[in-house]
RNA sequence: UGGGGAUUAGUGUAACGGUAGCACAACUGACUCUGACUCAGUUAGUCUAGGUUCGAAUCCUAGAUCCCCAGCCA
């Protein structure tokens, strides 16, 4: 299993990118006393998906590069949308990928915006008392009219309201005093800038609900921009890395932060200045096939369309993880794909490539037929059985060998087998001579229908001279290889194959609708029969991790937590690449 | 229409005034007891138009295209 260790270390093999780039130089001017400190700040209201990997990773890859640490931030301050089910799952998630949090040299810890609102709280009234910020009496609906236009102001009719008496108001607020929606505190900025967001942005509205971490403490909630930077600067965090859409908030982050420390200092009433991080943003991650929204993500979840949020169907890590991904997979992708300020849509078989790759190197072959077609021997002694050795893992010299069953009546994939072949098909046909991997080399020598005329049963002769699956030594050749289990030593499994989610490749962009372009048969359940080492392996298998391995020349496999003792079920995680489908898709 | 960003082979991504390189995809071929893996090779690119310069993907000017912004979401 060395080869499982065998990660390149990432940021060593190519240039910097340019929030290296950025650290660097500020490691350089001597910024933040040399420290680097990032965090995954995700809201508690969904399941992670393969965007926040990318997050995730690079956050914390940013850490183990120049030996910071790395934060998970709950920012949870909209009690509305979130759940302790959603804590529980990203944290699960974000340690999975191995961006430890809490453990290791980049551990930074495990955070809550809702631990901050009493630091947040006594800010705001500084921020009124400093005459930055008022209390504001217009209805959302209100303040969306008097909005204005990109050339023309807002209108805000409060916000020339006495300090004294905003902070009578807020604190009203606080206590519970008003319905939800009747007031919100609002920053006193700028009613005619271009940019919207600094356009006397809420900071509090009134949120009589239950918090799962702080329960029913607060009616009183902070939006983003007015919480974001306050939770890095209460966390030290040096360099608060997000995504392009929050471009046009960075004013407001810094307003909020200068704001704060304006008369702050060291001899000062207000108190000492406070940290003032650095807001970057990235690139997200776009996938071909793939829907990355969380309110799609979902919905696809509450109306049914995927059995939860874990579905091996789903782009959400748990999905991922479930249908038989390796962390180290995902991680080696992120790595793979760069970051940069770019939109871009990377194509998902680069994904899949990388999960392709490590599991060539770790997986433990064995051979297992879907669609199974029975091949009788005529000329194989009756009732023989022989032990086959079989190569574990050809990639790993040290996996060693296993013995399988072979006898005389045997089941390959229907697949390998057709009754008139194509110029290029190189498998079974009648007069067709293949080798039986590992075995021996068999030839068709008649077919068995059933009545609609479909192949029921092969009849084939062995060459006893090819055992093991040798060369004979008349210097005959075969040009396919093919995998085979034995029929009456092969046990029943179930196996799970599953095609894309979408069929297009940007959804939702010829109607509009991503759910127009679901694909309806993305999940297909066969009884398929393996060698019985495979039903053995699986039974001893961790259970925190599910077994993962090879079905020769069919795809990777991954045992699901739907299993029972006896009973395994398996996801195909992907399949091996295809060239022999290729030239059948070209005709 | 206002503001903020971005444009380099099919897709991503380097090159930071000095030979446009890499990965994936595609296509050839070699190897092969997985039509896998591996290896070798080929095709293919600086959004446009001007300008500065000995020299421009890079700097300047003008334009084009795409993305984001008018939640009491994050």
């Amino acid at each position: 299993m060395s080869a499982d260790t065998a990660e390149p270390s990432p940021a060593a093999a190519r240039p910097p990118h340019f929030l290296e780039q950025i650290i660097e130089a500020d490691l350089q001017a001597g910024r933040w006393g040399g420290r680097v400190h990032t965090r995954f700040p995700p809201e508690p209201n969904g399941y992670l998906h393969i965007g926040h990997a990318k997050s995730i990773c690079l956050n914390f890859g940013l850490a183990r590069t120049y030996g910071g640490r790395f934060n998970l931030r709950f920012d949870d301050t909209n009690p509305a949308k979130e759940e302790q089910e959603y804590v529980d799952s990203i944290c699960r998630d974000v340690k999975w990928l191995g961006c430890d949090y809490d453990e290791g040299p980049q551990a930074g810890g495990l955070f809550f915006a809702s631990n901050y609102f009493e630091q947040m709280y006594r800010w705001a009234e500084e921020l009124v008392r400093k005459g930055k910020a008022y209390v504001c009496e217009l209805s959302a609906e209100e303040v969306s009219a008097k909005r204005g236009t990109p050339q023309t102001p807002a209108i805000s009719p409060f916000r020339d309201r006495p300090p004294d008496e905003s902070l009578r108001l807020l604190r009203a607020m606080r206590a519970g005093a008003h319905p939800n929606g009747s007031m919100t505190l609002r920053a006193r900025i700028d009613l005619a800038s271009p940019n919207f967001n600094l356009r006397d942005p809420v900071m509090y509205r009134i949120v009589h609900e239950h918090h799962h971490n702080t329960g029913g403490d607060w009616c009183l909630y902070p939006m983003y921009d007015w919480a974001h930077g306050l939770e890095d600067s209460i966390e030290g965090i040096t360099h608060s890395i997000c995504t392009l859409e929050f471009e046009n908030h960075r004013p407001l982050y810094d307003w909020f932060i200068d704001a704060i420390n304006e008369g702050r200092g060291p001899d000062s009433e207000w108190g000492p200045r406070i940290h003032h991080p650095r807001q970057i943003e990235f690139a997200r991650l776009n996938l071909t096939y793939t829907v990355m929204s969380k309110r799609f993500l979902l919905r696809l979840v509450r109306e049914a369309r995927v059995k939860g949020w874990d579905d091996p169907r789903m782009p959400t890590i748990s999905g991922f993880r479930r249908r038989g991904y390796t962390p180290e997979s995902i991680r080696a992708f992120c790595e793979d794909v760069g970051v940069t300020r770019q939109n871009s849509v990377i194509d998902v078989g680069r994904l899949e490539n990388a999960c392709r790759e490590h599991l060539n190197r770790i997986a433990p072959r064995y051979m297992g037929v879907l669609r199974p077609l029975e091949v009788v021997i005529d000329n194989w002694p009756a009732g023989t059985v022989e032990q086959i050795a079989c190569v574990n893992n050809p990639e790993d010299p040290g996996a060693g060998t296993r013995d399988v069953p072979f006898s005389g009546k045997l089941l390959i994939e229907r697949d390998d087998f057709m009754e008139s072949p194509p110029k290029k098909f190189f498998r079974l046909a009648p007069g067709a001579e293949v080798r039986l991997r590992y075995a021996y080399w068999i030839r068709c020598v008649s077919v068995e229908k059933d009545g609609a005329g479909n192949p029921v049963r092969l009849r084939c002769t062995y060459d006893p001279a090819t055992r093991g699956g040798n060369d004979p030594p008349d210097g005959r050749k075969v040009k396919a290889t093919i995998h085979w289990v034995s029929a009456d030593h092969a046990r029943e499994v179930e196996v799970r194959l599953f095609d894309r989610l979408f069929n297009a490749e940007q959804p939702g962009a010829r109607t509009g609708d991503q759910f127009d372009d679901l694909n309806p048969s993305s999940l297909e359940v066969l009884r398929a029969r393996v060698e019985p080492a495979l039903a053995e392996a699986v039974n001893t298998a961790r259970s925190d991790e599910p077994a993962r391995v090879q079905f020769e020349r069919l795809g990777y496999f991954a045992t699901d937590p739907d299993s029972r003792p006896g009973a395994p079920i398996f996801n195909r995680i992907v399949t091996l690449k295809d060239l022999w489908v290729k030239e059948q898709k070209r005709g």
